[in-house]
DNA sequence: AACACATATATCCTTTAAGCACATACGTCA
DNA sequence: TGACGTATGTGCTTAAAGGATATATGTGTT
């Protein structure tokens, strides 16, 4: 796609989507890339090494806290936990996305409705 | 912004603005600068080098072409029109768009549903 | 015991994009 | 002449994403 339209790559929400998976319940970096996938930002798995930057950032600044988990099978896991900041984060995403959505629904419309009268 | 939502610096969406305002008639890019404000992608205006750089960019991709102006009063425009190639863009541009807010609006709902049932 | 495999976390290096300040230049009007 | 609005650009720095790779644990297989 040359120079193709939002490329996949930009506006995944991973941030966000986090949030969302972890408000629903606690979680740990490995099964979260696989729910990420469900939030429709994204084509396929999250890469890992971006989830778990992501993970570690916001937990330095304080919208998620973790602790290591080792009960069960394999290897050791860091279980994340939203935080009440964390919550009014979300909350200021779910602000900026329906923005966000009526901007791009009322560009398309402009677009369709541009294309209609050639 | 400690982990403000949006940030309101990625998701500006120039590219496909600028299409869309070259849809609607060539222009150059200062006057792009004051009508990329009323597509709702950003607060305020667009910063002057971030509109010349997309423009030289897109150029260089073959979505736009220039040419000067000195017509009329001022320092000289660089005048830009969509080409073919422009226009397709544009239009995957809105398909990723309605995709997009699709996805954003699931996700607020998604939001609203979990928050409901506290 | 050796090996492959799924789970799980993390770091490194490179590229890409944005932010922001600054530089240049033309014309008008006080 | 000097400030101001118009107009286009460049340069430097920071922030984020991409993608490859490293490490480690437990399970099942031969």
């Amino acid at each position: 796609m040359s120079g193709g339209a939002g490329g996949g790559k930009r506006d995944r929400y991973v941030q966000p989507s986090v949030l969302m998976a972890l408000l629903e319940g606690s979680s740990y970096g490995y099964e979260l890339i696989q729910k990420l996938s469900d939030f429709g930002f994204m084509r396929g798995d999250a890469p890992p090494g971006m989830v778990y930057r992501h993970l570690r950032q916001m937990e330095e600044e304080g919208m998620v806290s973790s602790q290591w988990d080792a009960e069960g099978t394999g290897p050791a896991r860091r279980n994340y936990t939203i935080t009440d900041q964390g919550r009014e984060t979300l909350e200021a995403w779910i602000v900026f996305m329906e923005r966000q959505a009526e901007a791009m629904l009322a560009f398309v419309e402009r677009y369709r409705n541009f294309s209609a009268k050639d």
